[in-house]
DNA sequence: ATCGCAATTGCATCCAGTCGCAATTATATG
DNA sequence: CATATAATTGCGACTGGATGCAATTGCGAT
């Protein structure tokens, strides 16, 4: 757990509810959208508000501890060494795929000598079609809704 | 307009607040939020109802005819015909870049053969720090507020 | 140990977006 | 033209997340 050091070190309060919510994401095996952390922390100290923890979870994003994105509207985190990896989520079935960060050195590559641009592509939500949706879906009218 | 077409070709009925709704998104030069796509209808039309709006911009993504993304937390929707294309989003300047979809296409590809998922990158949004914030930032301290 | 101040917290409130429901309206049919 | 039916609307309530503010707290200097 460097990450209490990382935050001394820049001279961040380690307060009982930060370590609270630093504890749920090690603690967790998967993705934790911020409503989890938020239950998982108050059913320890319920008195702790959710501003807190949205505060927080900032802050640990901010200093490197965290990393945010965004599945299905939702924002969640994971702690940073986790490996990086991005998601393809499926439209269809809502299904999550994982996959390796690697796909997209070429894509930063080309950002930065075309646009000068450093991107951090280190999770990102990429939607379309699985494999079982894309064959089932001969005559797919996209009008209907979608479960 | 070939939109109203499609509407009608799909047995979507077209209501005056439909085609407030399709008209505010054509007139628009940029991105609209759907705040502003909602204030434009209201405008003309004050009993409205955001939820109404909401939806029937959730109708025309699913019916082709406007394309829905996200810009810094907010979902923006642009016109269908208009080209396609990325955004690169500053995270330190918050200044956006537009960028060419081509670069994606490799991804794309490896995205199908690896992963038999077929992606619809139609418009992405990748964060990171433009040419200008990179070069500015040597002794730069995430733990710091950003404007 | 304690004092002072900045950092942090809880609270209240706001904002964008979603959803269930009952009332309304467009269209197809007789 | 009347009417039945399904699509659509407006409304209200709710959710996740952000924010300004006043009260509290952690911690460095004494």
């Amino acid at each position: 757990m460097s990450c209490t050091n990382t935050l001394k070190r820049k001279g961040i309060r380690l307060t009982p509810q930060r370590r609270l919510i630093l504890d749920a994401i090690h603690d967790a095996d998967a993705h934790l959208t911020a409503e989890d952390i938020i239950s998982c922390v108050q059913a320890r100290m319920p008195e702790v508000h959710r501003s807190t923890v949205y505060r927080t979870l900032e802050l640990l994003e901010r200093t490197g501890c965290v990393y945010q994105s965004e599945l299905s509207g939702r924002i969640i985190y994971h702690h940073a060494d986790e490996g990086h990896h991005h998601h393809l989520v499926c439209s269809e079935c809502a299904r999550v795929v994982e996959c390796e960060e690697s796909l997209f050195e070429s894509v930063e590559r080309s950002l930065a000598e075309r646009h000068g641009f450093s991107a951090t592509l280190r999770h990102l939500v990429i939607s379309g079609l699985c494999a079982e949706c894309a064959s089932r879906k001969e005559g797919y009218d996209p009008t209907q809704e979608r479960r």
